[in-house]
DNA sequence: TCTATTTGTGAACTGTTGTTCATAAATCAG
DNA sequence: CTGATTTATGAACAACAGTTCACAAATAGA
């Protein structure tokens, strides 16, 4: 039935409003101090419309993060299964994550604290999609000690640790300059690559 | 007065009986989830009694976090003090700051926590002391790179997220593994300085 | 147009937690 | 020993935020 369809369709409509919403505010406040009455405000409902579309406020938070590194991780691995090179693979890793959290700076505020309440707490419960993005990493610098780009005397583990950390600090520090002195994000890619493989010594 | 001396000991005594309690459950349920009384409790104080020695959560927060932060930084100036080659204080920077986490495990997830939170929320009011830590591990970097061990080619405020980064990941991966696999973490400031003067690429 | 169903509302309910304060216990000075 | 001062207590208070629900508005189908 067209009817129902379109219904659906509208459903859909208002849940992403919802949940962009929450992705302000809660990028915002951080997750504890993000309250329903601020998201339904900003998403322009009562507070009770809210539970119409997510059962309570974890369900929110975390429909919020699994989407979206959803669709991060499938972005990524889709531009980089184009190329074969292991070098290559991870320079398109890196641009697309940098281009992604630059379109999406709200989101990766959100991210990089949920790792952190993740860690602090013993909350074990890591999301399956962020495990996949470990996975993916990994399996990246897995291929790339593989083909001789990188050095198979490190853990491929730690390595991907490691990485993610480097890639995770340059966005922080680039989202907390002025606006005015920076350009593109995808710009320091070139950095991180280099400061990863390479390292910081004179060479 | 001797007796006046006394009282003002064991004040102290007190105190920081209090601290150790806050460091404990700040760690495990981070800031937001520990409360007052679950901090008196473990002291073994009622809940009243934590408000005669911090004016409040805020403040005894801070205060655990600031007395910690005093002590791995004068620790660790201290030491690299006693060399003057570039790479060497590195070296015992680094190493310092593994043995002093390892001994103050729940300081450092407390620790890392902060960080984020103040990243999160645009909480500007960075605590001197932890300014302090990143200028003093900028100085380092400058140093090195005088002394032609880092490449001049880097910003050296950029390295020094960088190199921090990478510290802190490496002991938040140690932390989380089995405690039986686990060595020293000590033991892996060489993988540090390695994967940060050297990358990780096949040399 | 009229009724049934879906969707939206926000006041009220509930539990939690930071903080205060009247009271009690402990310590001290003389 | 006694009154004064310091320190500790935990019930009570107030604010806040997640959640529910009786009711209202909007929409669909006839």
């Amino acid at each position: 039935m067209k009817i129902l369809s379109r219904k659906e369709r509208d459903k859909q409509i208002r849940r992403t409003d919802i949940l962009k919403a929450a992705e302000h505010i809660f990028a915002l406040r951080g997750y504890h101090k993000a309250t329903i009455r601020d998201i339904a405000k900003e998403a322009q409902y009562a507070s009770g419309t809210v539970y119409l579309y997510f059962k309570d406020k974890d369900a929110l938070y975390f429909a919020l993060l699994e989407e979206k590194m959803k669709d991060l991780l499938s972005i990524a691995k889709e531009k980089a299964s184009q190329v074969k090179d292991a070098r290559k693979k991870l320079e398109i890793h890196v641009k697309e994550a940098l281009v992604f959290f630059e379109n999406n700076q709200d989101f990766f505020r959100i991210f990089i604290s949920d790792e952190n309440e993740l860690f602090a707490e013993k909350n074990l419960l890591k999301s399956n999609t962020a495990l996949e993005m470990h996975l993916y990493t990994t399996s990246l610098l897995k291929e790339a000690q593989k083909q001789g780009v990188v050095s198979a005397d490190f853990e491929t583990e730690r390595l991907a640790d490691v990485f993610s950390a480097i890639v995770k600090t340059i966005i922080m520090k680039w989202l907390q300059e002025k606006d005015s002195n920076r350009g593109s994000l995808v710009n320091l890619s070139g950095l991180i690559l280099r400061l990863f493989l390479n390292g910081a010594a004179k060479s």
